[in-house]
DNA sequence: TTGAAAGCGGTACCAT
DNA sequence: ATGGTACCGCTTTCAA
């Protein structure tokens, strides 16, 4: 690999000063047309590709903004599929997540705007070193809520702008893009109370982040409109399906089924169908089944899953086009939370049950 | 936002110099204790984050990776999905591509070895320019073959490693993480011949780039030796659904129907099956379908799809692999190409027809 | 074990 | 329209 050409070599071989061609590169029309054809053909001669690493340290700016993922994917057995399953000649993987979805939003709005993307993560651990060294190559940090502490993220928001992905304002110091998750938990428990007719209802899923309280707060008041005092969720994380049928298999042998299992994510509505579906339970005839987030894999399960879907390519672009508003100065105008959706399909009982 | 903090500032705040504050980030072990906690505390008190700029320009390497991806979506409708669809809620997306499925590998292969990746990519224009810009940001460069022209890259990996994605080596320049396109094909077509006895088999795809021959030779081969004289491809691309549904009404207007068709891409056969079904011709009662990659569609599609699967995931981890190699000097161990896998499911004619 | 100082490859201001 | 030249923030000898 031979030694990268850089502005000098181009300088030289052009014969012109490396200030002009930096000109030739950045403000072309500033640099007679001759010259500029000198200066390009020479770049071209040599093979030139300008080093980011010092046009972002002299102009203090990268041009890249970064995006700190996490893999909700932990275990590495999960794979949910329909009942027209393969057979064979599959791997365990698999359909994309909320983050896969997310993420891609990110990425389009990027290259559309002719942004470099910078993409780091960790599988489990070093979280803060990690996002620290993105947070180091980029204008700007993009960041899934309840990936990182919420003490490092404000700590790196002091040095460029950062973007919390989430459902709840966590800091002042930090932009949010939010998505209003109550409403639409609120409305598909309604569903099942309403429409349905549903009372004996049991939630899985937990409260570790601000999504995650509004859908079991959603929940709760849904049921109280229902007339029923609810209990308690059970214990649920979505990725760790274990916690999932553990939590079901109790609900279970606990005497009566209930009517209907809402869930914190798809993800874990997932794992409760194929659960059931060992069990030889039916859904929905004997108990209904609804999910959160709208991911792929709902619409191909079966049955296809009732659930709220995210508009997680929106939220992605979204992010992107705040931190490009907290670049330009502009401020934040913590507008409306992106809308969540209510999908009716069948695992709640609505249309034919085959 | 504050101005970052550098070297020089945390070096005044724990009272050393900057060579001390380098040292203590980068080999903490030659740094006596004490001075390691001062500076440590220092960085942490002023919310320090090293550039990433500043570093990779006294390295001379940036510690990140790119990947150069492109969008194979084109076709902005494009939209297939399992007949239990959903009749509402849904965006016009989607599901992972085999491009997506790559990269996930490529990421995933990053993080575990604490690399960052630099994400690029263009929707249609301008590739030259946007897959240099990331050259210049990254130590070695991972593309698709198709996504850039050859000259380019061969430019490009004068200067740092470039692995390419493909079937074969068009470069001795490039590495190359070759998949072996023929051999899946050849299979493919011959569980039709052979297993189906079907002889009457069009097939629907383009020679772009060499998969795309190899997938096209490999399809030859089967029907030679099925002692069938193939006359010709049928017009097709991917992200194209109006090209393989041109050439489909065309096949199917030709008074008999093929007994089968066998597409060069997954993509196109989702869309066949699609317009199959519009039709009312039975898949595969009248004519039988096959695709090729495997992306996760084909599994959930109605009905599934007979396809070939392509290792995608680990197609992204070896060609990170590659990139480190080539990076420590290592010489390409042009190896085997990685092996497709042939999954039959029921577009074949295999299993229950429902 | 620590410090001084010379780069790394650009940008951008100030002259010419 | 171009050239000269201080930086930008960090790494890395070489000395002390």
């Amino acid at each position: 690999m031979a030694k990268r050409p850089t502005v000098y070599d181009v300088a030289a071989e052009a014969g012109v000063s490396i200030a002009t061609v930096s000109f030739a590169f950045t403000q072309p029309h500033r640099v007679k047309s001759s010259t500029l054809d000198a200066v390009l053909d020479a770049a071209d001669r040599l093979g030139y590709i300008p080093s980011a690493s010092a046009r972002g340290l002299a102009k203090g700016r990268t041009g890249a903004l970064g995006l700190y993922a996490y893999d909700y994917l932990v275990d590495a057995s999960f794979d949910v599929r329909g009942d027209n399953a393969p057979s064979s000649g599959d791997d365990g993987r698999l359909f994309p997540l909320y983050v896969d979805e997310v993420q891609r939003g990110v990425q389009l709005e990027c290259w559309d705007r002719g942004l470099a993307l910078m993409i780091g993560g960790a599988r489990t651990t070093d979280h803060v070193r990690r996002v620290t060294d993105i947070a180091g190559r980029v204008d700007g940090l993009i960041c899934f809520a309840g990936a990182v502490d919420l003490a490092v993220l404000e700590s790196l928001s002091e040095r460029i702008p950062v973007v919390e992905l989430g459902s709840a304002v966590r800091s002042a110091q930090l932009r949010t893009v939010m998505v209003d998750n109550r409403t639409a938990m609120r409305e598909l428990a309604l569903h099942l109370t309403r429409h349905h007719g549903l009372r004996r209802i049991e939630y899985f899923g937990g409260a570790g982040t601000a999504e995650f309280t509004q859908r079991w707060d959603g929940f709760v008041e849904a049921m109280h409109d229902a007339g029923e005092t609810h209990r308690a969720a059970w214990p649920s994380r979505p990725g760790y399906a274990a916690t999932t049928r553990e939590s079901l298999d109790e609900v279970l042998s606990a005497g009566q089924h209930p009517e209907a299992i809402v869930c914190s994510t798809d993800q874990e509505a997932l794992v409760v169908l194929d659960r059931l579906h060992e069990l030889g339970i039916r859904v929905p005839q004997d108990i209904a089944v609804t999910g959160f987030d709208g991911i792929l894999a709902t619409q191909t399960a079966s049955p296809a899953l009732t659930t709220a879907r995210q508009p997680m390519e929106e939220i992605g672009r979204v992010a992107v086009r705040e931190l490009l508003d907290a670049l330009d100065g502009r401020q934040a105008d913590h507008g409306e939370p992106l809308p969540t959706q209510v999908v009716i399909r069948r695992s709640c009982g609505c249309g034919p049950t085959d």
